[in-house]
RNA sequence: GGGCCGUUAGCUCAACUGGUAGAGCAGCGGACUCUUAAUCCGCUGGUUCAGGGUUCGAGUCCCUGACGGCCCCCCA
């Protein structure tokens, strides 16, 4: 399991009692699903440290004194005025006095909260604010020729001015379009330039300031980099964009190294995690929210979904088809093993075992997993949507005892998915309801005649038996030499529109017998002929 | 220009630090007095993208190449 594998070579590498383990995000506007995959790596991260006796607290920042740089679809137009200014300083677009940083970051936290992450949260502006960041900000300024001359060094950019610090407009409040012209070790000298950047327009002010306490940030490879300092950064894994060869990670582990002075954290680099099929409406087609995906999975099986393949490689979870089944069925494999339910034959079916029984473990989303019945879900989805079956009941046959409450839990819970999924996702195969109308069919006369004739059979008896049903079924199409395909074809058609369904017998057993009695008269009795 | 990932059965994917290539679905066959989604059993099916190399042994490690997906060189 690949946490395994980043803990022992934490362990290994840097030996200590105490490891911080940090990841952060900008809350630009609603936060991506995408951004749910560093939270679980770092949670599991940390939970394996812990594990390991070692101290391990997960901390998560949101970089809420960037600049706004964009405006997402979702935010009204007049927030266009703000662009430039810090996210903290922002109102929330949807008023009540938080601002626009915590509205997006809490909305963020609530997701990470329900999969069972409980990292301890900072906000970067109140680190500004608080003179966290001041002795950072004076090593940036003092030495800000040598912190372009590493950006330009490693990221082999000529754009010309990437100063360390952004100054805060005292006229306009902007400080994604200001520039440092001058430095005399207490004061900046600023500007506020209109064209500095594309996407905000600054006011033109000139002026100096203290860049302490607020009055500024540090661009952000060296913030990166000072934060490591700061907080004592030990583990932090980023996403591929920051992770490049020449990218912002090497940016900012070279200035946190030579400028302050500090060991750059383990890396861990991880793949991109999408999410396919329903994809949002906006402008640049991509970007499902993070709360979107705990509420096509329970969480759990989000969290399974991004513990089970290695962080180097691209998760594209595409809801819709076989993928949840499927999902649910590895997911009870990983379950078996680490219930211990099946036993290895060989040595690597037994380290396979192990595996599986780690991934299960760091998919828990919250204390010990009970161990319960687990019905497979493709069956529940089935169930479910047959007429007046009571999936506890058959699960407690199928398990062959009473259900207990940890088994009632698991069940409720798939069925909760499986409602979702059939609702918003089962491809139709998956899928049938039972039509209180007769649907416009075109029968045979020897169809008509054969469902005639059932219609008759299950008049026979107050209360039928699937089975015994079925097998009536089946001796009547073989007496009346009708192929099955055309038999079993229009019991499906004249009950489920489609043509084919549950095994018939079961199916119609679990019907209102008045029900199915009145539909076979009626589409034998070539109503719509 | 640079970087990451992928390519394994018809499909979707597994396979710990190298040690007999496996599941699910699909297909085929069978059991249950029953071809048509609730159960169970069996079977078929792979030159692991290609070509080199290391090794007693390579899906796995190294090199080269092909194809596919993505990222960086704006901002953060």
């Amino acid at each position: 399991m690949w946490v395994d594998v980043i803990v022992e070579d934490i362990l290994a590498t840097r030996p200590a009692d105490r490891y911080v383990v940090n990841d952060a995000k900008s809350p630009s506007g609603p936060i991506h699903v995408g951004s749910l995959r560093g939270v679980v790596l770092h949670d599991c991260v940390a939970r394996g440290l812990q594990a390991r006796g070692r101290q391990a607290p997960f901390l998560y920042g949101f970089d809420d004194y960037d600049p706004m740089d964009s405006r997402p679809a979702s935010v009204p137009a007049e927030f266009d005025r703000y662009l430039g200014m810090p996210l903290s300083e922002i109102p929330s677009p949807v008023g009540g006095g938080a601002s626009y940083a915590r509205y997006f970051g809490l909305g963020f936290a609530e997701v990470w909260t329900k999969i069972g992450a409980q990292p301890e949260i900072y906000w970067t502006s109140e680190m500004y604010k608080s003179g966290r960041f001041n002795d950072a900000i004076r090593i940036a300024l003092d030495r800000a020729d040598e912190l372009i001359q590493i950006d330009r060094e490693i990221s082999g950019s000529q754009k010309a001015e990437r100063h360390p610090i952004q100054p805060l407009c005292e006229s306009c409040g902007r400080i994604g379009t200001t520039v440092v012209t001058g430095w005399d070790g207490t004061l900046v000298a600023y500007e506020c330039r209109p064209d500095k950047v594309a996407w905000a327009r600054g006011c033109g002010h000139h002026g100096r300031r203290s860049p302490l306490d607020g009055g500024s940030k540090l661009q952000y490879k060296a913030e990166w980099a000072a934060k490591w300092w700061i907080l004592g950064v030990s583990v932090e894994g980023a996403g591929k964009d920051h992770m490049t060869k020449g990218g912002s990670h090497d940016v900012a582990a070279v200035m946190c190294e030579r400028v302050f002075g500090c060991r750059t954290p383990v890396p861990i680099p991880y793949e991109w995690f999408l999410v396919g099929g329903r994809k949002m409406s906006t402008s640049k087609g991509v970007g499902v929210p993070a709360g979107e995906l705990v509420e096509i999975l329970r969480p759990e099986l989000a969290r399974f979904l991004m513990v089970r393949p290695h962080y180097r490689q691209q998760i594209n979870f595409d809801p819709s088809g076989e993928t949840v089944p499927t999902l649910y069925d590895e997911y009870d494999r990983a379950a078996a093993a680490y219930f211990g339910e099946v036993e290895a034959k060989t040595p690597a079916e037994a380290d396979l075992l192990r595996d599986h029984s780690r991934t299960f473990y760091f998919s828990r989303a919250d204390g010990e997993q009970a161990k319960a019945y687990r019905m497979r879900f493709a069956k529940v989805a089935y169930l479910m949507q047959m007429p007046s079956v009571t999936v506890e009941e058959v699960a407690a046959q199928e398990k062959g005892g009473p259900l207990t409450e940890a088994d009632r839990v698991e069940l409720r819970a798939r069925m909760e998915d499986a409602r979702r999924w059939l609702q918003s996702y089962a491809p139709d195969q998956y899928r049938f309801q039972v039509l209180s109308q007769l649907p416009a069919v075109d029968l045979t006369p020897a169809q008509r005649e054969f469902l005639a004739h059932l219609g008759t059979i299950v008049a026979e008896r107050d209360h039928w038996d699937g089975e015994a049903l079925h097998e009536r079924i089946h001796a009547l199409k073989n007496e009346m030499r009708l192929p099955p395909k055309d038999a079993f074809g229009s019991i499906y058609l004249a009950f489920l529109g489609k043509a084919s369904g549950p095994q018939a017998g079961w199916f119609l057993a679990s019907l209102d017998r008045g029900f199915v009695l009145a539909r076979l008269r009626e589409v034998s009795g070539g109503v719509r002929a």
